[in-house]
DNA sequence: GCGTGTGAAGCTGTTCACAGCA
DNA sequence: TGCTGTGAACAGCTTCACACGC
């Protein structure tokens, strides 16, 4: 709803806040303060009402902010307020693994179609779904109304899976394959990467220890 | 290597430029220089060449990097030329996955004990794995040195998974359990979180798509 | 000429500190 | 009094631009 540009870090760490609302919530707090907030998060208090100043007023002076108020604003800002739909293009083992990975769908982020490249896993039933093949992507994405791809192919066919999905429609691409894919302009990528995450890892575990040399 | 304190954005660039330039060095580039290995990533040049001055000098002026060379310095510098163990926590459906994810072993991340708290499962066999039980933790962490911990419990449990993990001497950690944990002091934490992926992302999306309304 | 390495400049994000309101 | 919202100060990261060496 701001007309100006919010910085991306900042829209990064809203589903932080949306998360220890919801549990604040769940744990009978109907009013939380950013003093509160920052501890949880491990943040400045400062940090997050400058944050949530980018979006409006959220809070009362002297009693910090209604609890169920502030997370339905920001659910609402996030646009977490609707169903969202996916598909998965990949259904080998880690493909598998995210159609069966029980968080997304009480977040409201549903999938509901699965695509492989393989003629053999065309067919075969995954979770509730029926494997479709590439062709299929273009007509199922409109008519589904799907605006999220899960890319969970080889690194050798990511890049060509993301471009396929943004020309047929899909603006956002959540990434499970190992490279640093080129966005193609005005969609949003997110990468899930175990392994660069281990590899910046191990530079502060270096000297505290580590096995054998190679 | 450096006694001074590098900026940890840095550090975690550092992986993407260790891929970039095992994928050139596999298509036979023996020099690079910072434009062209810029334009892969999508970064500046400046910023890459102002990266790499926090460890050294690597370059030729004129020429730019040997690849193979700079390739095996950055590998030193993250402490990617040993072998790094790791054992799992949690073996439910997504313990499972990490586990016979094929993409840890070939960069020397090795899962090589798997623990979990429901005595029903420890005992069984996942993977080449044998499932223990966590009383067996502090042993097995201190004799196959043992320095990572991948957390794959519920939220819930989470937080006192880790807090064990640190006190029996593990000091990397990498979580797929959906909250922001308190890290304990000294230690190095990774989330892996698909769901936040997504609800940042769809602040994105929001105009340009999105289904019903809740 | 070309590309690195690097101080300096510029910019962006974080923290401070306080006015203002309940 | 207590805590928000926010301009101003500060810190940190990125980009610039050029001296240097190949």
């Amino acid at each position: 709803m701001p007309s100006f540009e919010v910085p991306e870090v900042v829209v990064v760490r809203l589903p932080l806040y949306v998360r220890a609302l919801t549990t604040l919530l769940a744990e009978g707090s109907e009013m939380v303060n950013s003093q509160q907030l920052g501890s949880r998060l491990l943040m400045t208090p400062a940090q997050i009402r400058k944050d949530l100043s980018y979006f409006g007023k959220f809070g009362k002076q002297g009693r910090g902010y209604n609890t169920r108020f502030l997370l339905r604003e920001l659910r609402q800002i996030l646009a977490l307020d609707m169903e969202w739909r996916a598909c998965l293009v990949g259904v080998g083992r880690l493909g598998r693994a995210i159609i069966n990975y029980p968080g997304f769908a009480p977040e409201a982020f549903n999938i509901v179609a699965a695509f492989d490249q393989d003629p053999l896993r065309v067919g075969t039933e995954i979770g509730h779904l029926t494997v479709q093949g590439m062709s299929e992507l273009s007509v199922t994405v409109e008519r589904r109304g799907i605006s999220i791809g899960v890319v969970a192919v080889p690194a050798a066919q990511a890049q060509e899976v993301i471009e396929r999905l943004v020309s047929d429609g899909v603006r956002g691409i959540l990434n499970y394959a190992p490279l640093a894919p080129k966005a193609p302009a005005g969609t949003v990528i997110r990468n899930i990467d175990p392994v660069l995450s281990l590899q910046s890892m191990t530079y502060y575990l270096r000297d505290c220890l580590g096995v054998s040399s190679a």
